[in-house]
DNA sequence: TAAAAGAATGAACAATTGTTCGTTTCAAGT
DNA sequence: ACTTGAAACGAACAATTGTTCATTCTTTTA
């Protein structure tokens, strides 16, 4: 028997094994040859690149990212759309069209403001006849201005629904201001409302000087800083929280206007809109603290999430 | 989720599996999926071809068949050479080959003549010295000439082994002249070295009229005839066998100058050269009654003795 | 809407495959 | 020839994978 006789042993068992189909006890019957001696020769037979075992597909990262997600935080949906250089975009496209479904499946929706959810905007339809179902904000709005991250107007130009809103400012200078606008009838019932939402749209803030509240004047760095003294990672609804989702009792709490902290973690179904780097940390926080049920966002910033969540 | 995500979970678990080398628990487990359901998606990606096997080398179908064919008849060696437009030749140079190794291991060697085995007279050495090696023939020769398929002289002049020839005839006319033959102190002292060799090469005659025998008037049709009516399917050295090896008692043996049958199996080296379609049904007689210990042979022959063997 | 046919699921079991560890075998070096 | 070290081997055990069967969940049909 010559020299090479090993390899084409190894090209024998496995063409029996791949290709006919046996056994390895079969084979090592066959050619009586120890079972042992056929389970290494097909293990050599691969590390000698005899046996090829390809994958004629590419690996399908989004649904993977997705499914990890969710296995990982317990999340019941997560949507990851690809990055690209207008992720923002594709992520409020995503998250238009998760919204369009909700609308037609629940009665009572809450949405929250933010850049990234505004996004979502550029992609409503136009629906003919109005949908039977009712819209709250969770939170009042920005002070001066009309407030340009505002998703509701829309939903109601959109589907027709019928708006709750909260004509008040998200943030005030201090605890009586908030107590005057608390007791306003009209914010008392739109308050109470939005307590009962089945789902809600939210983004989410960083506990950083680049989040847009500090960016448009709403919170001073100070104040941020003094948020991330206190291990605040990041924001929903501008209550911030640390990177276990705990929430973060600060001074800045006594000024908001929007649905409290318990109601807020309580919603059936609280959907996260969220892109970025910076914003990783953040979301993090909420995975862990199982705040959220749904995160959308876009391949890089799940890939992040991960990786960082591993640490 | 899409609809497409039973077929993008089928090429995920296949990546996860095969690429990342995690088992399928392991990939159950990540996945919120259990085990079971993996092992049926892995089986489903092989059958929508996600995942392809494939073996690099093609079949090396003369080890295969060696093996199989020492698998089977538990024979100690078997040397197949590739069938092609002169496969007597190529054989030839096997048996050669194999037979200058022989010399060189053992003192004692016994050989029998057929047109096969004297094609290996074209691929002997040419050596310097001679070998320490006894050759003896095993049989009578033909009865008019000069035998042409003996490769006794060819051994002596290529090697220098010393011969102990049997210059008589293989078949004579009848049992008296054969008892005569028989008491020559030189044919009996050649007989009974023969039974001793370590290692003998001989050929194989079928049992039909197109046997050598036949053919060149040795043996009559009618004679065969009788043979098969009792079985015989071929001959080794003139003694004939059935399909299981068992050796045919016929008035040819009271006239047969040879090694007799016991001696014959007994020898613990039976080399049989062999080829050919018309040769199949014989050898497997051989290989089945266990009479051989090393079979040569080509690819075609080999594939036919397999599979004749299998019914 | 209820019933029936069919597909998907997972627990429990069966079969197959992988690994470890003590033994044997072989070859190189003294 | 003898020792020594490396490689090959296989029995016994451990892990992984495959299959069956009873159940659950879907879908279809009446």
């Amino acid at each position: 028997m010559k020299k090479s006789s090993a390899y084409d042993l190894m090209v024998i068992v496995a063409w029996m094994y791949y290709e006919d189909g046996l056994t390895q006890e079969e084979i090592a019957k066959q050619l009586k040859i120890s079972r042992v001696s056929i389970s290494r020769i097909l293990q050599a037979a691969q590390k000698e690149n005899i046996v090829k075992i390809q994958i004629t597909q590419p690996r399908p990262l989004l649904l993977e990212l997705s499914l990890k997600l969710k296995e990982k935080f317990g999340l019941e949906k997560s949507i990851i759309v690809p990055n690209s250089d207008n992720t923002q975009e594709s992520v409020g496209k995503a998250a238009a069209e998760y919204l369009e479904e909700a609308i037609n499946t629940y009665n009572h929706i809450g949405v929250g403001w933010s850049s990234t959810l505004s996004c979502l905007t550029h992609y409503l339809p136009r629906y003919a006849s109005p949908v039977n179902c009712k819209v709250n904000e969770l939170a009042g709005n920005m002070l001066h201005e009309q407030n340009p991250y505002s998703i509701s107007p829309y939903l109601v130009q959109s589907f027709g629904v019928s708006l709750e809103s909260l004509p008040v400012p998200a943030i005030v200078d201090n605890n009586e201001v908030r107590e005057t606008f608390l007791k306003e009838p009209s914010i008392v019932k739109a308050l109470d409302s939005a307590k009962k939402v089945e789902i809600a749209f939210v983004g989410l803030g960083e506990a950083t000087a680049t989040n847009t509240m500090v960016r448009t004047g709403h919170l001073t760095e100070s104040e941020i800083e003094e948020i991330r003294k206190k291990n605040g990672v990041g924001e929903i609804l501008l209550h911030f929280f640390d990177q276990n989702g705990n929430h973060i009792n600060s001074s800045l709490e006594s000024r908001l206007i929007s649905i409290d902290w318990e109601s807020l973690i309580n919603i059936p179904q609280l959907v996260l809109v969220a892109v970025g780097s910076k914003k990783v940390e953040a979301i993090v926080g909420a995975l862990r603290g199982n705040l959220i049920h749904c995160l959308i966002t876009d391949s890089e910033t799940a890939k992040e999430v991960l990786q960082a969540s591993e640490e």
